[in-house]
DNA sequence: TATGAATGAGTCTTCATTCAT
DNA sequence: AATGAATGAAGACTCATTCAT
């Protein structure tokens, strides 16, 4: 049925990244199509993940593009990639989990263009007076990028709703779990109280 | 030769987290035995990875134990949580991707119940006012554990010295990545200006 | 574009006296049609490839027919046998080639009935005390044969000037490597001294 | 039970020279082990079919050396080298019907050193007035090898008998198929009478 | 006990073949 | 009628696992 390449990235994703090691059996069927089509379409298990990956890869670009993190105020910009990047935080699980991917050059070049502009940003950020000066840029890169793929796995395994996603990866990577006596707290967006495995405990 | 069966596991953990599909012959050759011999210690491959796996979990309970969690300030007990973790930040490398680990039950329970303890101690600590509340201590014991995990990968790979790694990662989580107008920015640790060079714990 | 069954037939020759496992894609190309045509004008491989061998044996045969073997002198019916097979000496190599044709009973009585009337020309050939009489005529026809295909390979595969194929084979079957020191050596065609390019029959 | 390299190519040579497409089943199966080991021995079809080439034409180079073509009368010369090929005619039926081997640069370059030891043995010849000189060098050395193919297919199948066969070489490629009025004819071997498919037609 | 060698089981891959256009 | 796309069937290949030493 679904023969558009990206069609089946996109089944292949959902596979994949629960578990690294499915059959390409079972990523044919999540796609709806035989397993001698997948091999045509990509030929070989390798090509297959590495595609994966490249498609990763555009998609948290476009997201830095969406959000333009290269303009303005830079605690707006990384608000605007949060936002941007939630849609697919489970690519970027993929992604945080794949390794093995870093060792094909054009890749890994893709992924080092990609973690530049976060840098930058987080490095702006800190010019600006806006981000801390204590905590590298490398290490805020690398732990947003760790919790944005955090996000993608809480919600593929039903454990973060994904309308409450934007607003806690925000809030925690901005703000930090510590209460701040001194400024007033923000709201968390009006749904919060939903269905998705709520919490029930607030005093 | 190294035919304690913690030290092969040990050796399976840095070839497991790396990639979870690494050959039973890598695993043997990294531990210095031969397959064989991997096999008479381990019966087959799925009873290795979850011995690796019930070591993750003991190492981490150990640290949730040695952190005393369920005791005093949360703040504090978290900071000790951190110092307590960073050591073992492979193995919940290891624990956060491999998903299909949960399916043992046993594995189950116990990851949960140390879940239940972080969950605990975010909830106390939101009760206590140490916590802010628009966070679920569900979100924030996911988000922690991701960032130790984050915190293994980004040491096992280089791009992050273990001696930054507590700090960085208490800073982070605690008090988040915007700058506080108001109050006085923690100094980081003495070293932190030298980059990348595993440290020989001073005494 | 080419449709013509027997265009086909050739073209398929082509790639099979070479590489008797080449895949029917390459067979297509060669005739310049796609696989699927291919199929429709013979349904399957097992088919093409019977029916190469049959215009193979078609072909020989009609060579016996013109070459009217079971006519004359024997010396003399085997040299316009020779005249007659060099062209089609690719083909020949192909029923060589393939002994798996040989399980189709047509095919393997078609081949009988001209392997014999070769054995027949050769008994004859003693009979007459034209042919060897300690070289059996099952071994002469045997022998004539694996020469004939050999020449369409060496031809094939530029090795020998189609021009020169027929005196090479004539003289080497009949007379042997041997100099007779007795008798004149019969003098090669014109030619002979050019080598390796195709002649274009000259009346 | 065979685990021998040789051992297991020789197996593969009696698979293969009939049937080329033979799967790997079946040459693990004459071997007497298991497809699996058949894959440690030789890695993928390929390299097995590769080592078979490089069997074959190691056996001709011994033939080679064992008939030293190199010393003395061209005529002995090339009857020893008869005998000396025989024994490993079916081997050289392969390398024969392998066109595909001489792809492989190892192969092609040592089958050339081959085939030029063939082509001085008669040139030799031709300078010592012992093989006759309109008939190329080139040719007759394909043509010898050609025959030597003939031979191992003729006796694979049946329809030559071994012992008949070095006889029936000789006197074929260096007689020819002509009786000579003026000369003595050899006499076969005594046993040429025998059971092998016998020729009773004899004047 | 530790190992190299052998293998069974199951996945990957590639064809020949069919189908929808 | 001719083709690109899709697939079933079957072989190639690679593991984890076992065995004999």
């Amino acid at each position: 049925m679904a023969t558009d390449r990206d069609t089946v990235l996109e089944a292949a994703v959902g596979v994949l990244s629960r578990r690294p090691t499915a059959h390409l059996d079972e990523i044919a069927r999540a796609a709806g199509i035989s397993r001698a089509t997948l091999h045509r379409l990509f030929p070989g298990r390798d090509a297959l993940i590495r595609e994966v990956g490249l498609l990763g890869l555009r998609r948290f670009a476009a997201a830095l593009d969406t959000a333009e993190v290269e303009r303005g105020d830079a605690e707006a910009a990384l608000r605007r990639l949060v936002d941007a990047s939630v849609p697919d935080a489970m690519l970027c699980a993929f992604l945080a989990g794949e390794n093995q991917l870093y060792e094909h050059d054009d890749i890994n070049d893709l992924w080092e263009v990609q973690i530049a502009r976060l840098h930058a940003l987080f490095l702006r950020g800190q010019q600006q007076g806006v981000f801390r000066i204590e905590l590298s840029a490398a290490w805020l890169s690398e732990a947003f990028f760790d919790l944005v793929a955090g996000v993608g796995w809480s919600i593929q395994d039903g454990r973060l709703a994904p309308r409450d996603a934007a607003f806690s990866l925000a809030e925690l990577f901005l703000g930090g779990a510590l209460r701040r006596a001194d400024t007033h707290t923000p709201a968390p967006p009006a749904h919060s109280t939903s269905d998705h495995r709520p919490d029930t405990d607030k005093p």
